[in-house]
RNA sequence: UGUCUGGUGGUGUAAUGGUAGCACAAGGCCCUUUGGAGGCUUUGGUCAAGGUUCGAAUCCUUGCCGGACAGCCA
C-alpha cells in the first residue's frame, strides 16, 4: 500500500505541473510562486483543499513559495471570523504559508495608484451609469453593448472624479471606475468592466479609510503581479476573465515576466453542495449546526467528523487535475477516509444499541480481566485490558431469532465467539410483554479462549461486547450524506436543493455502552469500534460528564450488501 | 445566430503518433478471533463519421453532446 509523501502515478504529471515545470526548464522562471487567495466570507470547504494542496504543492515540490492571500475586496461580505477560520484551516491541512497572510486590502494604495496611471493613459473613466443603465447598456452574449455616455470624458475630469470617489463625496452605486476597452467585444468581461464602485462600507482591516473599493478583476491580477506569483490557479469560471487580467497587466509598468492565469476543474462531490453562498444558507437556515457541523463539507466540519488532514490531501492527490468538469463519487472520499482510520485509528470495542446477555455459567461476582490488542498491523501501539463479567452487552443486530442464511452471528441456540474471549451460546430468549427480545441468556464455553483447550473449535461468527456493569454511558451521532440526490444542484427547476436535504443525515444515538477506557477519550485519538467503524470523541457536546461520540465513517461492510 | 472551454470503462484519471494503464466502485476466490484489514482475480472504455499515416485516444475536417460567461460578487 502506498503511504504518505508518495506520489501515486509518480511519473506522470498534470498539466499544470507541467506548465511549471516546463517554465523552470526554460528559464522564464527561477523560482515558482503560487498564491491561495480566499475571499474571508465563509468557511473553506473540500474543494479549497483541493486549491490548496495544488498551490501549496506546487511550491513545496519546486522549492517555491506560496502565499496565502486574502481576497478582501467586499467588506460587506467579509469578516475577521472568517480569516481566522482559514488560517486554522489551511495549517490543519498541513501547510504553511511564506512569511505572513498576505491582503489584497493592504494593497489598496497602489491599486489605486495603477488606477490612476490607467486614467492618465485614457484606458479608464468615471461613469455616471447607474447599475441598472449600466446592465441596460452592457449587451448580450450574443448582442454588443453601447458606450457609456461618459467614455470620452477628459483625463483632468476623470482623476478628479476619482478622488472625489474615494473620499467618499459620492452616493453608494452612483459612479464606478471603467476601464475603457470595448463595448462591442464578444467577451462580455471586455465590455468596460468596472474597476471600482463606490461602498460606504467598514472594512475589517482598513476601517473607514475607503468609501472605494476595487473589483475582483482589477484587484486580483494586479495583487499577483505584486507579490510575484507566477502562476495564479483559479477554478474554469474565470477562464472568460483570463483576457481581462492578461489586459489590466499589459497596460502597467509592471516586472515582467506577468504572472499567468491557469484554470483548472472546481472539485465536485457527489450528495453535497460545494458553494458557500448554499453552505451558509445552510448555516442560516438551521439545517446544520454551524460551519463545522460534522456533515459539512467545509474542513472544520470533516474535522470534527474525525476525518483527518493526511486523508484529504490523499484524496486530492487521487482525484486529479484536469479541465474537465467533473462529478467525484463520494466513494473515493469515503476510500480514502477509511485507509488513513485504518492506518491510525486504535481497535476499540463500544455496544450502540445494546442487548443485555447473562451468562449464567458464570458466578454472579465473576470479573476477569482479559487482554486485547489495540492495533491488529501496529504491534507498537500495545495492548489494554477488558472487563469480562457475567453480565454483557451485546449488540442488537448481532442476534437474530430467526436468522436468514449466511448470517454468522448469534440465533437462539446458536453459538458465536466473543471478540478476545470466550464462545457464547444462546440458551434462552427473553421477551416482554409485547414480544420484543429484552435479554439473552447464555452460557460460554469456559476452555474456548484464546490458547484454551477448545479455542481452536470453528464458530461462524465474532461478536463485539462490553461488560454491563463496567461500560460507559455514551451518546454516539451517526452520520450519511446530507442529501438524499447525488447532484442537489442540478435539480429540475422549482424543486430547491434544500427540499432534498436528508432527514437521516444525523441520527443520535443514546445510551450506548463503551469500554472501560473510552471514559477519557481525547478528542485527538481516533478510534475504531470494531466491527462498526471510525469514531471520535466530541470536543464540544461532551455534556454533563457523559462522552459524546461522533461516528466518522463505517466499516465497509459486506453484510450489508450481500442481505441486500 | 456570440465568446471561451471540454468529451478515455459505472466514477475519477494516465498514455504527449507505437501493447489503452491506474485508482475507486462492482463481481469471484483465498485468508481472518473485526462479515474490518490484507492477498489474488474477473467484468468493463477512447462521443460519432470521414481523412492523414506502416501505425491515431493523440494530428486534420465535419458533426454531436456538455460546462462557463450578460453582479457595481469572488
Amino acid at each position: 500500500m502506498s503511504t504518505e509523501g508518495s506520489t501515486e502515478n509518480n511519473p506522470s504529471q498534470d498539466f499544470i505541473r507541467e506548465i511549471v515545470h516546463g517554465d523552470l526548464a526554460s528559464g522564464k522562471h527561477n523560482e515558482i510562486v503560487t498564491r491561495f487567495p480566499p475571499e474571508p466570507n465563509g468557511y473553506l470547504h473540500i474543494g479549497h483543499a483541493k486549491s490548496i494542496c495544488l498551490n501549496f504543492g506546487v511550491a513545496e515540490e519546486t522549492k517555491g513559495r506560496c502565499h496565502l492571500r486574502f481576497d478582501d475586496t467586499n467588506p460587506a461580505r467579509e469578516d475577521t471570523e472568517y480569516v481566522d477560520a482559514i488560517k486554522q484551516d489551511v495549517e490543519w491541512l498541513g501547510f504553511t504559508w511564506h512569511e505572513q497572510p498576505f491582503y489584497a486590502s493592504d494593497y489598496f494604495d497602489r491599486l489605486y495608484g495603477y488606477a490612476q496611471e490607467l486614467i492618465r493613459q485614457g484606458k479608464a473613466y468615471v461613469c455616471d451609469l447607474s447599475a441598472e443603465a449600466f446592465m441596460q447598456t452592457r449587451g448580450t452574449p450574443t448582442r454588443a453593448g453601447e458606450n457609456s455616455p461618459h467614455r470620452d470624458r477628459g483625463v483632468e475630469e476623470n482623476l478628479i472624479l476619482f478622488e472625489s470617489m474615494r473620499r467618499g463625496e459620492f452616493d453608494d452605486g452612483s459612479k464606478t471606475l471603467r476601464a475603457k476597452i470595448d463595448m462591442a467585444s464578444p467577451n462580455i468581461h471586455l465590455r468596460d468592466p468596472a474597476l471600482y464602485r463606490i461602498r460606504k462600507v467598514t472594512h475589517h482591516r482598513t476601517g473607514d479609510a475607503w468609501a472605494i473599493y476595487p473589483m475582483y478583476d482589477f484587484a486580483h491580477c494586479l495583487s499577483d503581479a505584486i507579490e510575484g506569483i507566477t502562476h495564479s490557479l483559479c477554478t474554469l469560471e474565470f477562464e472568460v476573465h483570463r483576457p481581462l487580467y492578461d489586459w489590466i497587466l499589459e497596460q502597467l509598468d509592471l516586472p515582467r515576466p506577468l504572472p499567468r492565469q491557469i484554470e483548472f476543474a472546481r472539485l465536485n462531490l457527489g450528495y453535497t453542495v460545494m458553494s458557500k453562498r448554499k453552505l451558509l444558507q445552510l448555516v442560516q437556515d438551521g439545517d446544520v449546526d454551524g460551519w463545522d457541523d460534522p456533515r459539512m463539507p467545509t474542513l472544520s466540519g470533516l474535522r470534527r467528523r474525525g476525518v483527518t488532514p493526511q486523508a484529504i490531501r490523499h484524496f486530492c492527490q487521487r482525484i486529479g487535475l484536469t479541465k474537465f468538469n467533473a462529478l467525484t463519487d463520494i466513494a473515493l472520499l469515503e476510500h480514502s477516509i477509511r485507509e488513513d482510520l485504518n492506518r491510525c485509528a486504535l481497535r476499540v470495542m463500544g455496544v450502540l444499541r445494546p442487548l443485555k446477555v447473562v451468562i449464567e455459567n458464570l458466578p454472579e461476582d465473576y470479573v476477569e480481566m482479559l487482554e486485547a490488542i489495540n492495533h491488529p498491523e501496529k504491534p507498537e501501539e500495545g495492548s489494554r485490558q477488558l472487563v469480562f463479567s457475567r453480565e454483557i452487552y451485546i449488540e442488537t443486530d448481532d442476534f437474530m431469532e430467526d436468522p436468514p442464511k449466511k448470517f454468522f452471528r448469534l440465533q437462539p441456540g446458536g453459538e458465536v465467539r466473543l471478540r478476545y474471549a470466550y464462545i457464547l451460546k444462546c440458551e434462552e430468549v427473553i421477551k416482554d410483554a409485547d414480544g420484543n427480545i429484552v435479554e439473552l441468556r447464555a452460557s460460554i464455553d469456559p476452555e474456548s479462549k484464546r490458547g484454551g483447550a477448545t479455542s481452536a473449535r470453528k464458530v461462524k461468527g465474532t461478536i463485539h461486547w462490553v461488560s454491563a456493569s463496567h461500560a460507559v454511558d455514551a451518546e454516539v451521532r451517526l452520520y450519511d450524506r446530507l442529501f438524499t440526490q447525488e447532484e442537489p444542484d442540478a435539480q429540475k427547476e422549482g424543486k430547491d436543493y434544500r427540499s432534498l436535504l436528508n432527514p437521516d443525515s444525523m441520527v443520535k444515538l443514546e445510551g450506548c455502552k463503551l469500554e472501560a477506557s473510552l471514559g477519557e477519550a481525547s478528542d485527538q485519538t481516533r478510534y475504531q469500534f470494531e466491527r462498526l467503524g471510525y469514531f471520535c470523541a466530541d470536543q464540544q457536546s461532551n455534556q454533563d460528564g457523559k462522552p459524546v461520540f461522533h461516528r466518522t465513517i463505517s466499516l465497509r461492510d459486506s453484510w450489508a450488501k450481500a442481505k441486500g
